[in-house]
DNA sequence: AATCGTGACAACCGCAAGCCT
DNA sequence: AAGGCTTGCGGTTGTCACGAT
C-alpha cells in the first residue's frame, strides 16, 4: 500500500478556487470525463494538483449538488443517521440525495452539533449529558445488543454507499462512452421483490426495480431515499424466506426492518419544509423534549403495534415475534435506516410506543423509575426476539 | 473607522483501502 | 506476493463575511 506522493510540489496553485478555474475544470470534465484526477490537471490546463481538483468537483462543482439551507428533514436525517453510525459522512451522505459528506460533515460541525450540545445532548453519543443511569446491567446490556445491531445496519449502509459509488463509476464510463456530460445515476434500488407485514397481513410482493407499492417503499420513494435492501422472497404458499442481496462483489448478510403504520400511507407524507422548526425545543434542556421533537418531526404516525424482523437463512412469523405486551415494534417507514434510528432513539425513551396501545402520549415525563422500567421491558422484549432466533443468526 | 471575535464554508492534509502490474 | 498508483474518507485548517466593541 504505497502512498501518493503528494502533488503539492513545484507551482500548484492552492487555496481557492477562481471562476476561470471552476470553467476549465467543468468544460473538461463535461468533456471528457475525469478519467484520471492525477493526469486532469495538466489536460485541462489547470496549476492545480488531480486531488484539489476532485475535491472541487465532487464537492462544489457537480451538477447533481443541491446548495443551500439544509430542510428540517434533512436536519433530523443527518442527526439520525449520526446517532448510528457516528461520523462516518460518506455513509450518511448516501441517505441525502444532492448533499456531499463535505456539506454534511460542515453542517454537522458548524450547526447540529452546537445545536444538540446546547440543548445538553451529547453530539457524540446522542444522550442526555447527565445520562449516567444507563451503566445499570440491563442498560449495559441493551447497549451492547443495540451496539451489535448498529454494527450490522452500519455494514449494510457501507454496502450501500458502495453501490451508490459503484453506480456512479458505471454512469461516468458508460456516459464517457456516448461522451455526454457525467451527470451521475442516482442510487439505484436493487431489483427486489418487497413484502410488508401491515398490521397483521403480509402486503402483496412488488416485483422489478424497487419501485415498491408496499407503503413502506412507497415512503420511501416520497422522499427519494432509495436504498437497496436485502431480499425476501416471497411465495403464496409458503412463508417468506430472507435471502442475501449481494452488493457489489460482497455478498453479506443484510437485514429487512420492514413496517408500516397502521394509517393509510398519507400518514407518512413528511411535512413540508419549515412547517416544524426546531424551536420548541430549541432552548430546551431536556431530553425529553429533544427526543419528543425528534420523534414529531418524524411525521409519521405510526402506531408501531407489530413487527417485522427477519434474518437470513431463518422465519420467524409475525406472531411470533410478537412479545406478551404485543408491542415491540421496529417502526420502519421513512426508509431502511429509519426504524433502526427510532429503535436506537427509543432506547432511551421510549414511553410512548410502549405504552398500551401507545396512546398515551402525554406521559412522556414520568417518573425516573417507570422510564427505566419500561426501558427495561422493552429491552427484555427485544432480547427475547433475539433469543428466538437461532445462534447462527448473522445480527446477534 | 479600526480591530476583534465568531460563524460558515471551502479546501487541504494525511491515512487507508482497493486496484493494477 | 509486493509495491506503486488512485481514490475515498474524515479531521483539520484557512479564508471570508459579518457583527460587536
Amino acid at each position: 500500500m504505497g502512498r501518493s506522493p503528494c502533488c503539492d510540489k513545484v507551482g500548484l496553485k492552492k487555496g481557492p478556487w477562481t471562476p476561470e478555474e471552476d470553467q476549465k475544470l467543468l468544460a473538461y470534465i463535461e468533456e471528457h470525463g475525469h478519467g484520471s484526477w492525477r493526469a486532469l490537471p495538466a489536460k485541462a490546463g489547470l496549476q492545480r494538483c488531480g486531488k484539489s481538483c476532485r475535491l472541487r468537483w465532487t464537492n462544489y462543482l457537480r451538477p447533481d449538488i443541491k446548495r443551500g439551507k439544509f430542510s428540517l428533514q434533512e436536519e433530523q436525517t443527518i442527526i439520525q443517521l449520526h446517532a448510528l453510525l457516528g461520523n462516518r459522512w460518506s455513509a450518511i451522505a448516501t441517505h441525502l440525495p444532492k448533499r456531499t459528506d463535505n456539506e454534511i460533515k460542515n453542517y454537522w460541525n458548524t450547526h447540529l452539533k452546537k445545536r444538540l450540545a446546547k440543548m445538553g445532548i451529547d453530539p457524540v453519543t446522542h444522550k442526555p449529558k447527565n445520562d449516567a443511569l444507563l451503566s445499570s446491567d440491563g442498560q449495559s446490556k441493551n447497549a451492547a445488543n443495540l451496539s451489535h445491531m448498529a454494527q450490522w445496519e452500519s455494514a449494510r449502509l457501507e454496502a450501500e454507499a458502495r453501490l451508490v459509488r459503484e453506480s456512479k463509476l458505471r454512469s461516468h464510463s458508460f456516459q464517457h462512452q456516448l461522451g455526454t456530460p457525467v451527470v451521475p445515476l442516482p442510487p439505484r434500488s436493487l431489483g427486489v421483490t418487497k413484502v410488508g407485514w401491515n398490521n397483521g397481513a403480509w402486503s402483496k410482493p412488488t416485483e422489478g426495480n424497487g419501485g415498491s407499492t408496499v407503503p413502506a417503499a412507497t415512503v420511501i420513494g416520497s422522499h427519494g431515499l432509495e436504498s437497496p435492501t436485502s431480499t425476501l422472497t416471497y411465495s403464496e404458499n409458503a412463508p417468506p424466506v430472507m435471502t442475501t442481496a449481494g452488493i457489489g462483489e460482497t455478498s453479506m448478510p443484510l437485514i429487512e426492518f420492514v413496517g408500516t403504520t397502521s394509517g393509510s400511507s398519507e400518514t407518512g407524507i413528511v411535512k413540508d419544509e419549515g412547517e416544524q422548526d426546531w424551536k420548541p425545543f430549541e432552548n430546551s434542556t431536556h431530553w425529553s423534549e429533544y427526543k419528543e421533537g425528534m420523534e414529531n418531526s418524524l411525521s409519521f404516525t405510526s402506531n408501531l403495534h407489530d413487527i417485522s424482523m427477519s434474518m437470513e437463512g431463518t422465519w420467524t412469523s409475525p406472531e411470533s415475534l410478537r412479545t406478551s405486551r404485543g408491542h415491540v415494534h421496529f417502526g420502519n417507514v421513512m426508509g431502511d435506516q429509519e426504524g433502526f434510528t427510532n429503535l436506537l432513539l427509543n432506547n432511551f425513551d421510549d414511553h410512548q410506543s410502549l405504552s398500551d396501545g401507545g396512546d398515551d402520549s402525554e406521559n412522556g415525563s414520568g417518573s425516573g423509575s417507570d422510564y427505566y422500567e419500561d426501558n427495561k421491558n422493552y429491552w427484555n422484549s427485544i432480547l427475547n426476539l433475539v433469543n428466538s432466533s437461532p445462534s447462527d443468526s448473522p445480527m446477534f
